[in-house]
DNA sequence: AGCTTTTTTTAGAATTAATCTACAATCTTG
DNA sequence: CAAGATTGTAGATTAATTCTAAAAAAAGCT
């Protein structure tokens, strides 16, 4: 059970202002489950509770927390960005009916050899996506 | 030297009409190098070319391309999507510094343990993106 | 607490890539 | 070549996202 005060500590530490928008929202993603989570969805989820907030802020604050670190962002639809609380390192998969994303469990997966960074140049990150369709 | 005939059959086999457009279009893509382009890009290409027909056309004949396995769409970046005149099964690297999207050499990675797809579903492709940004 | 400065939030407008629409143009086949 | 089917087009539309400028809230200072 984590208390209110954690999510204040988090977002102070990341260099923001633990404002009320933010708070809830921190609570809203980060307060049960592990989510991979829209913009779109998460404005629903806080309308859902009440709470008041603009959609442009649900957007700013998601960049934001991304750029904290407290959220990673998925590439795996042109044209709509998901957000996923678990920033550890692991892959997708993502079923194309319906639009749910879904970690890969770890030790069902090994990359072996991965390329060399170019010279002068670094490996960001390494994201690997599984499509997954009906049959 | 790929004949004018050789675009003409490929899209006649594809069960499409090979017009005007969509054969102009082919040689851009198809004409030289492996390419990794946006539906943008080839528009502005074949304007360079003189090449009358609109962006509405180029967004089509690249969906139809991909659905006949002609291309093969690469989401590296939400809200712009790339086209993949090299079908075949490989990765990416995506320099996030000015978008190019390049082809990661076959010999260089190896994934050796994929996932099972869920009961009654299909992988239905697995792709791996390895972002690279400066020092 | 009050006053000031800085940051944040907001509603609504603007932007962007992509898609749709309805008509015009172009093929294909007899 | 005409009939019927398919395709292409310009321009409008959509959906996600970002921008803007002003109002509100938070932090700093005495």
């Amino acid at each position: 059970m984590r208390p209110y005060s954690h999510f204040l500590e988090q977002i102070r530490s990341a260099g923001l202002r633990p404002t009320r928008q933010r708070l809830a929202l921190a609570k809203l993603l980060f307060g049960g489950e592990d989510r991979h989570i829209t913009a779109e969805i998460l404005y629903a989820d806080a309308q859902a509770e009440k709470i008041r907030v603009s959609l442009a802020t649900v957007y700013n604050t998601l960049h934001q927390f991304t750029d904290a670190g407290m959220l990673r962002e998925i590439v795996v639809d042109a044209s709509r960005s998901y957000f996923d609380t678990n920033t550890s390192d692991h892959h997708h998969f993502y079923f194309e009916k319906n639009g749910v994303l879904s970690d890969v469990p770890d030790n069902s997966i090994s990359i072996d050899k991965i390329p060399e960074a170019p010279e002068g140049m670094m490996i960001e990150s390494v994201d690997m996506v599984i499509r997954i369709s009906n049959i």
